[in-house]
RNA sequence: GCCCAGAUAGCUCAGUCGGUAGAGCAGCGGAUUGAAAAUCCGCGUGUCGGUGGUUCGAUUCCGCCUCUGGGCA
């Protein structure tokens, strides 16, 4: 193997991912990097399947309980933090494992990510503003005029795209297809890529029902009172829209019934892991597992490649 | 046992003054450049509970049956 070989380890949710890259842990002079962006919350431990304490402590990840909920967390933050870390991982002669299911954080990683200024609250809030008064139909007219490319591509229905084009646009006075027209920077490293998941999609589903029954069952509804009684945290944050942490929120508004909230929490994993296989399908180079294989089988399917 | 109301998509329900039906949710497919567990886009055939009758034609009207609520005994 390439001494600079980096692996990827990718999947939807509740497919074991975690589960294989801590047995490739024990047997390979790997560190595990994290791509998840809902593990880099702090205080959000059962709702996001996060390892426990326990597993974290044999089997080390970076990248996760880096932010506080109140923050938020950027592919491109990502890309930065990871390449700093694949750097670090090499220099001590390890090989770096990227695992996780935030396709869009691996994207970013491989193809580079074009020069475009960071997300700007002040900004994103006068727009808001805008949207409230004169609706989004009006702004996406406004991106026409000085970006209609972008506005051609970006859904009138699509608010959070017409909402960053337009703030790029205010930022620099130049659009988004002129700033995307410069391409970022590939991946400059050897990478193995696996993606995991069921063969068969109701077993998917399954598995995200049992799991979602069993963060019930480990206090999730606590966990998530705990945040609501934060004052600086509210339900458009990044971290409170995460999947099943929404549905709590609004449960413990009073919104729904506990039955509602349940079937409405699996119901959004379902829809994520769909997402998540979506990008997965026309991913290139990929080496897909199969979740209901024996472990040890995906370990030497991972090992022989690699070999 | 009697009376009333229901029975239509996986679920909740609308509707057809008689010409074989459509919403929301779920599901499926897709997009994805600093919020991505986000944000969007597209996709609707189902013995209209069963059976008999009226009718050119019944998911729709009528009878009976079955089941489910509610009420009265």
């Amino acid at each position: 193997m390439h001494t600079k070989a980096v692996v990827f380890l990718m999947g939807p949710t509740a497919s074991g991912k975690t589960a294989l890259a801590s047995a490739l842990y024990q047997r390979l002079p790997v560190e595990l990097i994290s791509v998840d962006s809902a593990l880099v919350y702090k205080q959000m431990d059962i709702g996001t399947a996060k390892p426990t304490a326990e597993e974290l402590a044999i089997t080390p990840h970076h990248l996760i309980d880096i932010r506080d909920p109140a923050q938020s967390y950027s592919a491109a933050d990502f890309r930065s933090d990871a390449l700093r870390l694949i750097a670090e991982i090499q220099q001590r002669g390890n090989i770096p494992l990227l695992v996780g299911g935030t396709m869009l954080y691996f994207k970013a990683l491989l193809d580079g990510i074009s020069p475009l200024p960071e997300a700007d609250a002040a900004v994103r809030l006068q727009l808001e503003t805008e949207a409230a008064s004169k609706g989004w139909a009006a702004l996406h007219e406004e991106l026409a005029k000085v970006d209609p490319v972008s506005a051609a591509r970006i859904h009138p229905n699509d608010p959070q795209r017409i909402n960053r084009a337009l703030e790029v646009y205010r930022l620099t006075g130049r659009s988004l297809t002129e700033l995307t027209a410069e391409k970022g920077e590939p991946f400059a490293f050897p990478v193995h890529q696996f993606a995991i998941a069921p063969a068969d999609r109701a077993v998917l589903h399954q598995r995200i029902a049992i799991r979602f029954e069993q963060m019930l069952a480990a206090g999730f509804e606590q966990e998530v009172l705990r945040l609501k009684q934060r004052a600086d945290l509210h339900p458009d944050l990044p971290s409170m829209r995460c999947v099943g942490y929404r549905q709590m929120w609004q449960y413990l508004d009073g919104e729904c019934s506990y039955q509602q909230m349940t079937e409405r929490g699996i119901a959004a994993t379902r829809q994520l892991a769909k997402r998540q296989l979506t990008w997965l399908r026309g991913w290139p180079d990929l080496n897909w597992l199969n979740s209901e294989a024996p472990l040890e089988e995906n370990l030497q399917a991972v090992l022989s490649s690699l070999s």
